[in-house]
RNA sequence: UGGGGUGUAGCCAAGCGGUUAAGGCACAGGGUUUUGAUCCCUGCAUUCCCAGGUUCGAGUCCUGGCACCCCAGCCA
């Protein structure tokens, strides 16, 4: 929907794209691939990634992007991830229709075109040990020297395979490698490893393989068996282009699609490495992959972003091949102006206190009319009872208050939103001096919130019933990392020395709008003046939601607080 | 003197030899406002990593530097 508000964008994968249909490339079809290991929850990396791939599949001829799980490593991979991955893909909105595919599909595909490989004289078994391989393999300046077994002769490579497949060998006894330059710059064309023995039982393929295909082997045969057109990836696979190239050159492949690198994301103030995120869960710095405060889809999810706001912001931040770091003023600002648009406005206390409306009539309600989106009408409007005593926020009051403060301070008239004008007339503390409670006096005459003499009134401020209050846990949330870039090492400190130890702040009593309490799952409003906030979608109960704070709104006060 | 990449504002990013170097975020100022929100104006790179060169003309082409990122998994 935004997306569609906005210009395109170019950037330079999808003017690659435009001249090669220009050019009748590939019969001026597009097609793409989104293709996560399933090891790990996706996250906002991986959602820049799925809004390329399917976003130019969708832009370009009615083009199509497969989800296509690259699980070659069973030790690594889950079926709980394979759910997850494709929940998120669809949250997000993208749909891959019958084009669901797993490179272990083509296992038995990968292990002929390998014998071919064999056949021709360009894939050997190497009977080095791991270590062995490595010394091989020489140094980034230093080239490498071939393995003994690099001249074994075609039907003993054959053999010895098949053998391998057989489940003859143990792990690490040998391997596959393919035979391209010991001596190569490119550290990927020294005899790159094609398969190694894996006793272990893969999540969809069970028992029926010990032996596994590499990463390289597997993703440019795969690509090309899906007919992929454009193979896009991150930068540090720039230097495996070559061996992506050199694979379906020698192996004759039906079709040569074009791998292109782009630059991963980069975010300010969290980490993006699967390593990192699993090191957080795991050592409860987080309540799971799904906490608020994590990158992943399933948290940023929970924490109350849309898929609206994240399409809009891999939008934003472009596709390039700079190393770059995006701040996440650029997030914060994609779903504050998506939800702005979208949320119904509520209010709710904090930090409550105490209001006495003296020359309110005890034990009188009434019904005030208050919109639901001040901008737009077609959001209808609610009632909301007011009564003579009310909370409203804490730091809306100031017994001694600066000059431009507008809220309530003794002696000062604000509006009650929607409701009354009240003047602050007296201030109860307790015996330790402590603020207690406000008594204050309205004006009947500014029902509403207008007074009919014209006179003015500098602040309003949000306000709920007190005997009318639906009390509800609230949950504010803040960055993880208190450092833009915690994993920069610059400081020598580790990573999680940045970790913010007040990002997660636990209301167990708000006072909320009592509309609030059927309040649904993920169902996200505007709490007036303070923020953007949904139902957890994971600990709130039925007529008990829990509200988590999405985003705090621009608050432009609270700047020039600081800056005194 | 290993290879592969990248350098345009505080952060992203368009720009494909030819008007005054798009746009977003951030920031600053002003206006509207029953959210100190939103919205609306205005400002924000005499200059494109640096130095030379080619050209009537260079962010764009050439040469030489400099800085940063990636690569030595039987991970992806």
């Amino acid at each position: 929907m935004s997306e569609n508000s906005n210009p395109e964008s170019s950037n330079f994968i999808r003017n690659i794209i435009k001249d090669d249909i220009k050019n009748k490339k590939n019969k001026s079809l597009v097609h793409t691939r989104f293709p996560p290991e399933p090891n790990g929850y996706l996250h906002i990396g991986h959602a820049k990634s799925i809004c390329l791939n399917f976003g130019i599949a969708n832009d370009f001829n009615d083009g199509l992007c497969n989800l296509r799980f690259d699980d070659t490593n069973p030790i690594k991979e889950d079926l709980e991830f394979t759910k997850s991955i494709q929940q998120d893909v669809k949250w997000l909105g993208f749909e891959w229709g019958e084009r669901l595919f797993y490179a272990s599909d083509y296992f038995e595909q990968l292990f002929e075109f390998a014998k071919q490989m064999i056949n021709d004289g360009k894939a050997y078994v190497d009977h080095l040990s791991a270590e062995e391989i490595r010394e091989y393999r020489g140094t980034l300046t230093e080239p490498g020297k071939e393995s003994p077994h690099r001249g074994r002769s075609v039907e003993e490579n054959l053999s010895l395979f098949d053998r391998m497949r057989a489940g003859e060998f143990e792990e690490g006894e040998c391997v596959l490698r393919g035979k391209i330059d010991m001596s190569s710059p490119n550290m990927n064309m020294r005899d790159p490893t094609i398969y190694r023995i894996k006793k272990a039982t893969h999540h969809r393929t069970g028992n029926d393989w010990c032996i596994y295909p590499m990463y390289d082997y597997t993703h440019c045969i795969s690509d090309a068996l899906e007919g992929i057109t454009h193979s896009l990836c991150t930068l540090e696979f720039e230097d495996h282009r070559p061996l992506y190239d050199w694979f379906l050159e020698k192996l004759s492949a039906p079709c040569h699609p074009q791998q292109i690198e782009f630059a991963r994301l980069n975010l300010n103030y969290t980490v993006t490495s699967k390593r990192k995120l699993n090191e957080l869960v795991k050592d409860g710095d987080v309540s799971g992959w799904d906490d608020p405060r994590m990158p992943t889809i399933v948290g940023m999810r929970r924490r109350g972003y849309t898929p609206e706001s994240i399409r809009d912001f891999c939008h934003r931040i472009g596709v390039t091949k700079n190393d770059t770091a995006i701040d996440v003023s650029v997030l914060e600002n994609s779903v504050r102006e998506d939800l702005d648009n979208r949320a119904p406005r509520v209010m709710g206390i904090l930090d409550p206190l105490k209001v006495v409306i003296n020359n309110y009539p005890e034990g009188e309600t009434e019904q005030l009319e208050a919109p639901n989106h001040p901008n737009d009408k077609e959001m209808g409007a609610r009632k909301l009872s007011f009564s003579r005593i009310i909370y409203i926020e804490k730091n809306d009051f100031m017994e001694d208050p600066p000059k431009k403060f507008f809220r309530l301070a003794p002696g000062k008239e604000v509006r009650l939103r929607y409701a009354y004008f009240i003047i602050c007339n007296e201030i109860i503390k307790d015996s330790s001096g402590n603020l207690v409670e406000l008594h204050c006096s309205y004006d009947p005459d500014t029902k509403g919130g207008n007074a009919p003499d014209g006179r003015k009134v500098k602040g309003t401020i949000h306000w709920v019933s007190a005997e009318h209050a639906f009390k509800a846990e609230v949950r504010l949330y803040d960055r993880l990392f208190n450092d833009p870039k915690p994993d920069s090492n610059r400081h020598q400190k580790d990573w999680k020395d940045f970790l913010n130890r007040e990002s997660k702040k636990i209301i167990k009593e708000a006072y909320l709008e009592p509309s609030l309490q059927s309040a649904k799952n993920e169902e996200f409003f505007q709490f007036e003046r303070l923020g953007y906030f949904c139902v957890d979608n994971k600990d709130s109960e039925k007529g008990k939601p829990i509200f988590n704070r999405t985003v705090s709104l621009r608050d432009s006060w609270l700047k020039q607080k600081k800056e005194n």
